[in-house]
DNA sequence: ATAAACCTTAAAGTATACTCTAAGGTCAAG
DNA sequence: CTTGACCTTAGAGTATACTTTAAGGTTTAT
């Protein structure tokens, strides 16, 4: 697959795909022997967390620091343990956060409703 | 209280709450006559709700969007619920994406346990 | 009254994450 | 064999979100 391709099946252009790949969140692709990037389905996924990841507020270091987790056998199993325990909890914050930013969204929406019922 | 005691309070630097301010995600505090900035409470707690929308990926446009939901009454009733219904769904979605890499962050935990065992 | 510790503004500088420009190589179709 | 649609790199430019710098006013303590 070329990076125009990949960039279709995941929304992220092709200068940026070179980007991420340049600043090592990306893994480098082989390449053909007329230079050009050939991925495998993998990079697909891949990218996709990237960009999840990102939306969610992870910098790319962190991305970077994270993907290296879920895709590399260089760090001790042990060591691979507690940084993605870390992790975990740090995404346990956020989703914590998120909810209790909802509940003060559904508590604004429910003030509404409530004015609008007294109108009533 | 003065702009330096809110930001010890909220962790936030006096130049940033000075740009926040600039930007307008928080509203202008009153001046005493010398010129200084007096923010009653109600700042501290405003400014950490940026901070964690922030850290939630949510932009600074964003959270100006937001907060002029849930403070300003310049909207009609209407309206504002819709907007905030949106932003509800938004929310849900990134808890979503956050629930989903804790799967993902499990499994590779999973993994490395089921590893650790074969071993042993 | 002067030094230390606050405060003010405006404007320039920095880090991150792209995005675009320039200059050129590759490849398939007509 | 050239046109169009790809691809390459390196480097410059841009948007966002600060951060620093410069130049100066205010307040409190000695």
């Amino acid at each position: 697959m070329q990076i125009q391709e990949l960039s279709q099946l995941t929304g992220i252009s092709s200068t940026t795909i070179r980007y991420y790949e340049k600043v090592g969140v990306l893994p480098r692709p082989q390449k053909s022997k007329n230079g050009y990037r050939t991925y495998p389905k993998s990079h697909i996924l891949q990218l996709k967390m990237i960009a999840q990841a990102k939306a969610l507020g992870f910098t790319l270091k962190e991305i970077k620091e994270l993907s290296s987790l879920l895709f590399s056998k260089k760090l001790s199993r042990q060591e691979m343990a507690r940084r993605l325990d870390k992790k975990n909890r740090e995404i346990d914050l956020k989703i914590k956060a998120l909810k209790k930013m909802k509940t003060e969204i559904d508590n604004a929406l429910a003030g509404l409703c409530e004015f609008k019922e007294r109108l009533t």
